[in-house]
DNA sequence: TGCCGTCTGTGAGGAATCTCACGAAAAGCG
DNA sequence: CGCTTTTCGTGAGATTCCTCACAGACGGCA
């Protein structure tokens, strides 16, 4: 289990906690390895601790009566998720799977307690994560209310491009990986709707999508037709945001 | 001022402060009295603290390009809002307005977060409302993605219910008065649309619209209609939630 | 109590989006 | 590398929902 300590070293909510105490929380946690799509847990199911995604990616989600799955958020490697169970131990609404192969640290609610007994400055990063987490989703909410499917896309894209975007030839390329499927469940919108608008997109050169890999070729563009501010991106300028031939972004290969 | 002491005194949020504490709070806050849809702050405005409504209703709103109002939120009187404020003082991306005449406590960020160094405590207090409103964002959130207008309609009663509801003559008189515009706003739909479902509703004898007061006949089986749990109104049993002739609730007279 | 502004009810017409259906392309797998 | 499974592209038709327009009702205020 060595891997998990390191694991636990890497979360930036437990950095403040020394390797002795780091090491016992190990002790007393379960790692999980997971293949793509597999339940962690479903809804009505008491939430018994915080989970620590420690490789892959998962999925929040929820289904509606007629079987529509809406995904309510993303957690990526090193970000930790069910951590509302730390409030009260009421059980979930939403249920959590595997978006890929994904190695999970189930950290139990009460290891957790006491280790925030030692130390209370826990309680502030939980308390940032949550109110982080929570202006992300009214941001959501307001960007799906009113909003056409095209907008929808728009402000999805631009999302991805926070957290996902990276500069490279012409634009910010997206390092990750979603179906139509998957864009349409986060955006409440259609698979096929969403497949037609990313053609509309790339047809107005806007972004270019090669082999399930979305770059960006417009962002500022983008932004400005959903009036958003120009996000920033992972290494650049706001310069290098637009797509400017006259003055072409230095290249960086990326391998996928 | 002395009301205003008052008024922080029944703030939860403040309810293991000691009285000298709070009337040092007091002294620092400042006290706002609006008329019915008056701003209270705009957005990209900085957020400089938290407020506390000490009477009346305030909506979190966010304008669309197009000039369309989402209503994020309600805040009633005794709650607190821009909460957020105490994690980053990043600026706002929503506006608040007064629903109806108004009375609020600014409190400044710096002396609240002094008191906080004075009584830990506080931190999970404001933890955990920030918690329980991400659950609702995100509840709400599932009631919008691939709804239909109707569901989402009955979503907003059962959940006004939750908040509002009183147990009355045949059923749970909402004592809130909300437009069908603002209605609307909430649920991202139209004003003539939503006219036209509470008119269905009401045909249906789902629920009974009398002078801007709504009435639900039949909470369980709007309910098993959007496969939500019954939930709990103040002062029921979930029997009394059943719209069963056979069996007649008692009438509790009102006055609005 | 009478007036004025806001709110509610209703319908026609059109736009956006969903549904369904099918074939092609791509990706994962042995 | 061939096969199977998943994903993508596209169109016709149906449906929901929005827009616009207007009349009547209500409700707060002088």
């Amino acid at each position: 289990m060595a891997e998990c300590f390191w694991y636990m070293k890497n979360c930036n909510l437990l950095d403040q906690v020394a390797s002795e105490d780091i090491a016992w929380l190990e002790r007393r946690s379960r790692m999980r390895k997971l293949k793509r799509g597999e339940p962690i847990y479903l809804p009505s199911q008491s939430a018994d601790g915080v989970i620590l995604v420690a490789s892959g990616r998962v999925k929040i989600c929820h289904s509606t009566p007629e079987g529509k799955q809406a995904i309510i958020d993303f957690v990526d490697a090193g970000e930790v998720f069910g951590e509302l169970a730390l409030l009260d131990s009421q059980q979930r609404d939403e249920y959590a799977e595997t978006a890929e192969k994904t190695t999970l640290i189930m950290i139990p609610k009460r290891e957790l307690q006491a280790l925030v007994r030692k130390y209370p400055r826990i309680v502030i990063s939980v308390t940032k994560l949550i109110g982080f987490r929570r202006q992300k989703i009214e941001r959501r909410l307001r960007n799906l209310l009113f909003r056409s499917n095209r907008e929808r896309v728009i402000h999805l894209l631009i999302e991805l491009a926070e957290k996902y975007g990276e500069v490279s030839e012409g634009g910010v390329l997206l390092k990750i990986r979603l179906s139509h499927q998957e864009m349409a469940s986060v955006i409440g919108s259609t698979r096929e709707t969403v497949t037609v608008i990313l053609g509309q997109l790339q047809a107005e050169n806007l972004v270019t999508i090669a082999r399930r890999q979305i770059v960006i070729n417009d962002l500022a563009q983008l932004a400005k037709e959903v009036n958003e501010p120009l996000p920033a991106v992972e290494g650049s300028t706001s310069q290098s945001l637009r797509a400017d031939p006259a003055k072409p972004v230095p290249v960086r290969p990326l391998k996928p």
